[in-house]
DNA sequence: AAGTGGTCTAGACCACAAA
DNA sequence: TTGTGGTCTAGACCACTTG
């Protein structure tokens, strides 16, 4: 039953070479997809170690996706297919953590008092102004990405400089800054490049894209930066693996 | 310091009340953003548990993303940004599951011996021919997505018949059935409609929509199933959230 | 009723970071 | 050196599923 054991002299912790070996096992198809685990009492007893050890070991494959428990009948392995798959922007965050190579170019600054959409998404009246900014972020000289925010325009607040400067970017891009939010909320969609978006971004215009919109709500609950960014799937390219991957 | 207690006497666990206590506290500015939380011993002890329990809180809304353990240092508050969000398929996946309200319609399926990219990906020889398959789903009578697939063509494995119905549809979109696969590799990219699959899907030409490609190995980790859906952002919303949101 | 995962304790020791 | 998170034990009892 055991082919392997776990080495209580190595400095990778027990759970994780369970893990290992349990993983190994499924990918060999000992356990096939849809078949149920042993009980994390046997595992325990099998691998000479504590109830609760065997049961970490079991957890990392639950959070790789691969098993599934199911209180008082058992832990099951995960059939592979489209839906269990999950997209992270890592690749996002990682050219926003390179800061040595990252310039911005204020392309647009002003202050709006027409209506618009932005202003009800913001919770404001139609006619107070908002602070609008469009950016292009570039990435070791190349642009990278078109960034459009609303700001409500509330004098109380820091300076429109600081808006600007300090919590859109610093804050809501670069986490590692100052951070005034509590929340936000993302969505992720397919767009086309108008004539000026491509010729901003250097990029063929009618060119498909990812539009990744944003709105931020701060410590009051107040929506108050909302916006989104144009980027090229190539730059930010969107990967998840499903299944075992490493046996 | 502590606000609220632990009811033990509760069917909720102690570890969950204690999360919501500490997300709570979170979400009031207790612990701004960047700041540290109380060290793990500390808080059992605030809240009467043991250290084990205490830690399982702290992981519930590190989980969450809430917050950042750093060994021998302590708990840091995250701050909020746009890198620190996710994307997943969970609206596919509910459109897969309802299946009494789910139609296939085969729009072409062929035997195709001239080259092309996807005998590449499969890991095939250019004059080796592949199952081409294009079908649309359609859910409540609508269309909800075109999928094109492309499978090995493998006198040795089940047939066609079989390959076209079983594996692919069962086992690669719906979860629930038979899976013959280990693993798969997903990319998620913006895409433009062509006449065609406009009509198919009942939208317009030039219409911008998620292009999701997919390759799934089986067992004997060869490429087996090479292929993309092209839904519309309606149809399938990727939404994401960070930072606190229950309080 | 038996078996499973889920929670919890009260300790212990280790690995790592910061002063 | 001190304090932090990370691992681990050997039990206990509970909640739930299944026969």
């Amino acid at each position: 039953m055991v082919t392997k054991t776990i080495d209580k002299t190595s400095r990778m912790p027990a759970y994780a070479q369970m893990a290992d070996i349990l993983r190994a096992s499924i990918s060999q198809g000992q356990h096939p997809p849809g078949s149920r685990l042993p009980a994390e009492s046997a595992l325990a007893k099998a691998y000479g170690v504590s109830a609760m050890t065997a049961r970490q070991a079991v957890s990392v494959l639950e959070e790789e996706g691969l098993v599934r428990r199911v209180q008082g009948s058992g832990t099951y392995v995960r059939k592979v297919g489209v839906a269990a798959s999950n997209f992270g922007l890592e690749s996002l965050g990682s050219v926003f953590a390179d800061q040595d190579n990252l310039q911005v170019r204020i392309v647009k600054a002003s202050v709006k008092k027409t209506p618009g959409v932005e202003k009800e998404v913001l919770g404001l009246q139609p006619n107070q102004p908002v602070i609008v900014v469009e950016r292009i972020i570039l990435h070791q000289g190349e642009p990278f990405t078109l960034h459009i925010s609303y700001t409500n325009f509330d004098p109380t607040s820091p300076t429109v400089e600081s808006m600007l400067d300090t919590v859109v970017l610093t804050g809501l891009i670069f986490q590692e800054g100052y951070s005034n939010f509590k929340r936000g909320a993302l969505r992720l969609m397919p767009a086309l490049l108008d004539a000026r978006e491509a010729k901003l971004l250097g990029m063929p215009e009618g060119e498909p894209v990812f539009k990744l919109e944003h709105l931020f709500y701060d410590f009051d609950n107040r929506p108050t930066a909302f916006g989104w960014f144009l980027v090229s799937h190539e730059k930010m390219p969107l990967l998840s693996k499903v299944g075992v991957w490493d046996e």
